[in-house]
DNA sequence: CAGCAATATAAAGATCACTTGAGTATGAGG
DNA sequence: CCTCATACTCAAGTGATCTTTATATTGCTG
């Protein structure tokens, strides 16, 4: 299993996700993808650029000259974007664990669904 | 908004959501609750269950001896529960904006099912 | 009964993504 | 002219986690 992403590299990658970008692109897409709630720091995203290069989960795609300033775009991987997914089911099963937990811990009224489960080991169908 | 938690801490306010436990009990429960995919280490636990403490998000129970071991127990304070709630939220959110994205990125076999990006694509520059 | 695993907690140092803060440079708009 | 937005770079500091080591008791197994 691969590590947890922390947050900004999570939102780097998913800005990349539906088209290639260049850095100051990501930090507008992010702000956008979010609704304002997240907003990348130029220093943490240019390192991180450099860092997912060398991981492999982003390239660079080429770069361009717009308005006299020179722009480097990325684009995500088929590694990056194998990550990506697979951090996004790992975020959408813990955030369900951690509902049915508080659920389980609050006044119970009534027995409700069967034990909690958990992460299903292999395939599963919920 | 609250900092993104890192894995273990939201794991420990998870695995005390339904009841208090004990530190010892709270590496298995943990491990009970990701199916043994998330295994938190001593240090990072007990230095965690300090932390969270100060912070206000668990508190001590009560102390108990079993079989001439002590144990400490810790519950999630209501400060918790809310802290967690927030967490659950907000990695449900990403989770879902990082499918969309990743869907929108992917060869359009035709207009999705579900929606994806209600979002202006195209547009910027080039 | 010796030895090892499991239970139960603590604490020191290392690691590394992220934050902070500063800097360089161009172009657009008031 | 001056400021804001664009676009990228770099160095030092922070902090949660990882790593390792230590302590102590009980239960199982050879």
């Amino acid at each position: 299993m691969a590590k947890p992403m922390r947050e900004p590299t999570f939102w780097i990658l998913t800005a990349l996700a539906a088209e290639p970008r260049h850095g100051y692109g990501v930090l507008q897409e992010v702000s956008r993808l979010t609704g304002g709630q997240v907003k990348l720091l130029a220093g943490t995203l240019y390192a991180a650029l450099d860092r997912l290069t060398a991981e492999g989960l982003v390239e660079a795609d080429h770069d361009e000259v717009v308005d006299g300033r020179s722009r480097r775009y990325y684009r995500l991987t088929s590694d990056g974007a194998t990550a990506l997914e697979a951090e996004a089911e790992r975020l959408r099963l813990s955030a369900r664990t951690a509902r049915q937990q508080l659920a389980a811990g609050r006044p119970e009224l009534g027995p409700a669904l069967g034990r909690t489960a958990a992460f299903p080991k292999l395939g599963r169908l919920a």
